[in-house]
DNA sequence: AGCACGCCGACT
DNA sequence: GTCGGCGTGCTC
């Protein structure tokens, strides 16, 4: 009997691969073990057993596999099974779902080694130059890489001269696999423990008085592990105490410190004590009640809680109860936010047992939680981590819980799968058959309708923390402060006013102003109308290439207006104003205090973002200028006053969903003000204090503006109530886009009718010199999402059928909202 | 996606 | 004459 595999490659193909493996090797392998296969003529791959059976293939001879590369499996079935879900839903390949799960030290590729070729010997005049340098080089080195041969010969191609090497058999090659993963040790020192006891210590300081840099690095050492409460590394002792290594050797070898190595794992947590967690308020007490009834009735459950409300104590809670049973859990927030305190906040209660995974991380440790999680292990039975962290190979995932579930950073754009993390969460829980809590103070509209369609419960809390109140929200009409000649460059005098009263009582202030997008928006600046399109709710965009105004979702386009719209100006403004110019002003108005700004280009660096917050709670910056960046899971405790720039350049932000989002950003900025006892200040400037949303947000009304965003939702067709699905095509050359566009929009039409939006060009036509074209498909609730997919899938297949479509990328975005 | 094969222009 | 551009087709 043949045995067979069935292997998932890391390449965007639709197939699975077959290779023919022994009787032997058929008892060994698993699905989910890694095997190491040929590909192609000359390439080697890490797979994934999908399948083990003994369907001998059609049309071909199955190859033997290369290697079996694990032990045990490394994936679990469950997980397997959630990413064939993903790779169906978000229409990709199982390939793709695997590049995007396997930490990358599992993917390994194999590499050429050229060597001479022992048996034999070459006269040096039967080589060409090229060659001989080749064999030249040989000399030397036993083997070399490609790569060597690249540098050695200065030329990109160099498979002909390996290849005519190879004919005159000078040279033999072999591909070989490397295991890249190698644990790290690092050196740790602690104080010896000889000196716990106190009148010992004081002997010691007392003696080492007369050694001024040993006793430095010792003081040092208690005031890191003070800090951090964490081990103290070598390499940080001798930096923080700018001592040399050999200080510290002495002081080893004196056995006043204690050396010692770890194997280096992950930002493992190794604070001993763990606090309890706290008692919860009785709002917090009855949304916890809440929570398990609703579970009772549903797998899903919302958690609507107003900013500082206290949900993460609440998700502290149900944590405890779960991971008491031995079951695991998975707890995602966006990426930024845990870079800051939550971190620490979660490690303090459940200490070992929290595991971070993260984008930032290194590979190594990627892999090392990876293990941790696939071996059920204690220290990882708390997942803390961004959206990729739905990929980790849980045993017996007791809950999730997405926090922020509104972020749209859990929606990955590129590359794929394009997943959304809340969702494929959701699927994963349910997998499970366990629980999912989503939460957030601003909910998606998509989760509340959920809720509003009996398919979540729902739990809210309404009251702040400490019973501190939501902070005051005011308007300031700058359409008015201008004709009154009250404002200085972007600040109206209400702003400055507040501001030098929160300086004068030593209080911090936030000032956002939101990146505008890429192409500007026209504003009026008498009446602060912008131009919407007829027939999306978008702001239309200004194209100077072409002089017109146009909407990127339908493609209604006209002339570039003279006069307003609205009230006949012609004072019509196109230029946007962004954070650097609003922390100048700021500079300019303040100029005895610290003003710092928050966005991109100041958080580039690696740590570059917890400097800036570090030095915000060390009260060294004054007013902090910043974009969304400020709104992410900060905790800033002595900010009275949040400013808010212009929040006309969000509300016009052409997005079907830029009211929504504007709700919720404005909304959680100003959460940021006022968190301890003093009630904070928020001020939103704006040319429309009585666009709909603006006054939601002031009174914070989130039914209403659910309400009133439903209704639009409902009269142009998007989702929740409708389905999105964005079709890209990308090419260099702009003709084959646009007429490949339009074949496969009328293609699409044929099936979905009007229901096919464009094709249309995004906002940025062409990035890294290739063309971009967008067809969104608009997918009614009652149609079949399934069958919708299948019929886009064979018009995407015609497509790439034809040759002169061919070389068109298309990119197929689910829900790519 | 890679990568080889194959067919045309511009240079050592 | 070759080097190298990228169109085309294939990978178990």
């Amino acid at each position: 009997m043949q045995h067979y595999i069935d292997v998932i490659l890391p390449i965007p193909l639709e197939k699975l691969f077959t290779y023919s493996i022994t009787a032997a090797e058929s008892e060994f392998l698993q699905p989910g073990m890694r095997v190491a296969v040929p590909f192609g003529k000359s390439k080697i791959y890490t797979g994934l057993v999908f399948k083990i059976h003994q369907q001998k293939p059609v049309g071909y001879d199955a190859k033997d596999i290369h290697q079996i590369l694990d032990d045990t499996h490394i994936t679990t079935p469950t997980q397997l099974k959630h990413w064939q879900w993903i790779a169906d839903y978000y229409m990709c390949t199982l390939g793709d779902v695997l590049r995007a799960a396997l930490p990358n030290s599992f993917l390994l590729e194999s590499e050429t080694i050229i060597s001479k070729n022992p048996d034999k010997i070459i006269n040096d005049d039967h080589l060409k130059d090229d060659e001989f340098l080749v064999y030249e080089a040989l000399h030397h080195q036993s083997s070399l890489k490609i790569q060597d041969l690249v540098s050695i010969l200065d030329k990109k191609n160099v498979f002909p001269i390996i290849n005519s090497l190879l004919d005159k058999e000078a040279i033999v090659i072999q591909e070989e696999v490397y295991e890249k993963y190698k644990p790290k040790l690092v050196r740790y020192v602690k104080l010896n423990s000889q000196y716990a006891d106190q009148v010992k210590l004081q002997d010691l300081l007392e003696e080492l008085s007369r050694a001024p840099k040993q006793r430095d690095v010792v003081m040092t050492l208690f005031s890191i592990s003070a800090q951090t409460k964490k081990p103290v590394k070598v390499s940080e002792l001798s930096e923080a105490s700018e001592a040399s290594s050999a200080i510290i050797k002495t002081l080893i070898d004196k056995e006043v410190l204690e050396e010692y190595h770890i194997q280096e794992d992950r930002v493992g947590y190794s604070g001993d004590a763990n606090e309890d967690s706290k008692t919860l308020n009785k709002y917090q007490e009855k949304a916890l009640e809440e929570i398990k009834q609703t579970f009772e009735e549903h797998h899903i459950t919302l958690l609507h809680g107003v900013t500082s409300s206290g949900k993460t104590e609440v998700y502290v809670k149900l944590i405890e109860d779960v991971i008491a049973t031995g079951k695991q859990v998975l707890y995602l927030l966006p990426e930024i936010a845990l870079t800051t305190q939550l971190v620490t906040r979660l490690e303090t209660y459940f200490g070992g047992k929290v595991s971070v995974y993260h984008s930032k991380y290194s590979a190594h440790e990627r892999f090392e939680l990876w293990h941790n999680v696939l071996e059920n292990q204690p220290k990882a039975q708390i997942v803390l981590g961004a959206r990729s962290s739905i990929f980790l190979p849980y045993h017996n995932l007791g809950l999730v819980i997405v926090d922020e579930e509104h972020e749209t950073s859990f929606k990955q754009f590129d590359p794929a799968p394009r997943y959304h993390a809340r969702d494929a969460a959701i699927v994963l829980a349910s997998l499970f058959d366990s629980k999912t809590l989503l939460g957030s103070a601003t909910p998606s509209l998509e989760s509340y309708y959920n809720v509003q369609q009996g398919k979540y419960g729902l739990v809210e809390i309404t009251h702040r923390f400490n019973d501190v109140l939501m902070p005051e929200i005011e308007l300031v009409d700058i359409q008015d402060k201008h004709k009154r000649k009250r404002m200085t460059g972007h600040f109206s005098d209400r702003l400055i006013e507040e501001m030098t009263e929160a300086l004068k009582d030593g209080h911090q202030i936030i000032l956002f102003q939101n990146r505008r997008g890429f192409s500007p928006i026209v504003e009026c600046n008498t009446c602060g109308h912008a131009p919407q399109c007829s027939n999306c709710d978008v702001s239309l965009t200004y194209h100077q290439y072409k002089n017109e105004l146009r909407c990127h979702y339908c493609g209604y386009h006209t002339a570039m207006l003279k006069t307003c719209m609205a009230c006949g100006s012609v004072e019509l403004d196109n230029k946007g104003f962004g954070t650097e110019q609003v922390q100048e002003e700021a500079q300019a108005l303040f100029p005895d205090h610290k003003v710092a700004r928050m966005d991109l280009d100041t958080t580039r660096g690696k740590f570059g973002y917890e400097k800036i917050i570090r030095a915000f709670e060390e009260k060294e910056i004054d007013i902090l200028v910043g974009t969304q960046m400020l709104t992410k899971g900060l905790d800033f405790r002595n900010v009275k006053l949040v400013g808010i720039m212009n929040a006309d350049n969000m509300l016009n932000f052409p997005d079907f969903r830029a009211h929504e989002r504007s709700f919720q950003l404005m909304l959680q900025v100003s959460g940021r003000a006022g968190r301890t006892d003093e009630r904070g200040k928020v001020l939103i400037q704006t040319y429309n204090p009585h666009h709909r949303i603006l006054q939601q947000v002031s009174t914070n009304n989130y039914a209403e503006m659910f309400k009133e965003q439903m209704d639009e939702r409902h009269n142009f067709n998007y989702p929740p109530i409708f389905r999105l699905i964005k079709i890209t095509l990308k090419h260099k050359d702009f003709n084959k886009v646009n007429i490949g566009a339009e074949w496969y929009a009328t293609a699409l039409r044929q099936v979905f009718k009007s229901n096919i939006l464009g094709p249309e060009f995004p906002p940025v036509s062409r990035i890294r010199n290739q063309f971009h074209k967008n067809i969104l498909v608009k997918i009614p609730p009652q149609q079949s999402l399934a069958k919708t997919k299948k019929a886009m899938v064979k018009v995407n297949n015609s497509f790439l059928s034809i040759k002169e479509f061919r070389s068109v990328r298309v990119i197929l975005n689910v829900d790519n909202y």
